[in-house]
DNA sequence: TTTACAGATGAAACCGGTTTCATTGCCATT
DNA sequence: AATGGCAATGAAACCGGTTTCATCTGTAAA
């Protein structure tokens, strides 16, 4: 075992309550003391232990954060705002990945429980309200891009509907009217938002939406290649593609190319998150950007305030949705076509 | 409060040591009683303290992991590796971020101490002994890309030097000899390595190496930006640029293109890391692959075994080298140039 | 000189679980 | 009927910290 506050206690000819003192300056220490306590416990080595700590001030300066992957670019931007806002704030992050699977999201917020300060979940394709159950009452909850309806949690969307009706109204203003869509699942919030943005647009532009354009994906460069195939085959051709992520819309662009087709010469594209190999790709890839790493310090200075509040669940739930923004490369403008 | 383990014992009319059976399964109970238990538990959403269990069982189920930053796209290949084994094996991942920092990395092993069964440490920057005196000797540790030493820590590192010298042998075979490379900070361990197998492939070719042909970057884009324009700058030019990794390469990739130059028709490029991106540039980048996924997964299997041990040093510490492999695309291949 | 109060420290309770050990009741064996 | 053994359960100690409260000492104020 390693020493204990005890052992240090006894070798230094204090109490465990003063050997306390020192390392947390609570209460004033003869100086003469102060060093005879460090001096021993170097020697012994020793080292608080973080779990008693936690248990005894019932804090753990622990955020923890439930989310499908945990390396998915998109994901990791996010994860880099978290971190560096918990970071600044003295806490850490606890991550638990789901890969979407309802129970392993059960089994992780049950695992965080009493682990955590603060709890940040994504879960894309379950609503909040089916995960209530594992959510301690005391414990300050944000969702991220989680269907939360009236449950009275924070939400952090991005604002997927927004962005699905900039990128299918940039179309349209490029004369496209046969724009088809690569969806993501059809379960996923995201997807159904994007969905919802594009209809939008083809609405309002007077265009009559074709069931048949709407190709279901699974936000993989693998999907984006499948999806492109079979709008090849189409008759008459969409002139115009909207992936819902940008992994799909590089295998629909390897596709198309593959084919013999020219981007955006034959069929324009536009593809979603702005990743960043989207400017890299040729043509490079017009998408629609997500500030991930803002969304990430967002949530996470919420739930520190949540947190020091010591309230558990917020007076006001906030609803909040992050604006897109189209970036507009060659992938999507005739003009620039070679 | 939420409801602890004497409140239900309480309400049930049992006591703490019968609900913690129910709970832990370690003992039989009369399935009326376990029952009632539950129902009382539900009734009060009871949910156990995991920072209590922890204390009392010594296991955290939990496992540190210090790196530099978490969304570089390498590291959060290795990140899915970690998280990946260790989910299978029921362990959750704490992250902290040291911003290659040497106090950053001692505040995060001290806050760690306590909270986690074991240890993953990535500290390119710093040798492993000057983080000693904040590791505990009971709680496993293994260290990713560290120079370790002689310390009787495992080490698991990718094969830089061989990295270096695969894609410095594969630019004399295409008849290069002028070969400059673009490093990463000088102090860096990658750095070291890389321009060690570098400088050992030309020596073993016959060519003299160049100081001044060995320019310093920051493994940013923006640094091989710089690095390429002081590359445009010399005379004779070198044929072909060696970057320590991807990032530099796509900086220089542009600027050469920038500046008119043909890639790789007047001068040749190679990256490292092998990262998504490189597939998409144009033209395709070649590159040194390194098994990010699996090495986090051995790592972890490693760390899990120790960890089962109950054992914290390694009886013979390991020192392995994840071998790499080299990605021949367009950015190299004369006979592929356009 | 007595009083008052701040500084320094220790004893013991506490945080919320787990686990050992003892006790009780019941059934099977001799 | 006495004995042995197992199932079921509770009391209390324990994990390693923190914190309250009490005690003691020394010095400044009355």
């Amino acid at each position: 075992m390693g020493a204990t506050i005890r052992d240090v206690a006894r070798e230094a000819g204090v109490s465990p309550a003063t050997v306390s003192r020192v390392y947390n300056d609570s209460a004033p220490v003869r100086e003469e003391t102060r060093k005879r306590v460090l001096a021993t416990a170097k020697r012994l080595r020793y080292v608080p232990n973080g779990t008693a700590r936690s248990l005894s001030i019932n804090k753990t300066h622990v955020l923890g954060f439930v989310l499908p992957e945990p390396h998915r670019e998109f994901f990791s931007e996010i994860i880099r705002g978290i971190d560096e806002t918990a970071h600044q704030a003295g806490y850490n992050m606890l991550v638990s990945s789901t890969h979407n699977r309802l129970e392993n999201t059960h089994a992780a917020l049950r695992v965080l429980r009493g682990r955590v300060d603060g709890l940040i979940v994504m879960s894309p394709h379950h609503e909040a309200d089916l995960l209530m159950e594992s959510l301690s009452p005391r414990t300050p909850v944000a969702f991220i891009m989680t269907a939360v309806g009236e449950t009275p949690y924070d939400a952090f969307q991005v604002d997927n509907e927004g962005g699905g009706y900039e990128a299918t109204r940039h179309l349209l203003e490029q004369g496209h009217r046969r724009i088809a869509i690569i969806k993501g699942p059809d379960d996923n919030l995201d997807t159904r938002e994007r969905l919802a943005g594009y209809r939008e647009a083809l609405r309002e532009a007077g265009v009559q939406a074709d069931p048949s354009w709407e190709l279901s994906g699974a936000f993989t460069r693998e999907s984006g290649i499948a999806a492109a195939e079979r709008l090849l085959e189409l008759d008459p051709r969409p002139t115009a593609v909207f992936a819902m992520n940008d992994y799909m819309a590089f295998g629909a662009l390897g596709a198309f190319q593959m084919a013999g087709l020219n981007v955006p010469g034959d069929v324009a594209l536009v593809g979603f998150d702005d990743i960043m190999s989207a400017q890299y790709v040729n043509p490079p890839l017009s998408s629609i950007r997500v500030s991930s790493a803002e969304l990430g310090r967002r949530v996470t200075q919420r739930l520190l305030d949540l947190v020091g509040r010591g309230s558990g669940l917020p007076d006001d739930p906030l609803r909040i949705k992050m604006a897109t923004q189209l970036v507009v490369r060659d992938s999507s403008q005739i003009s620039a076509s070679g």
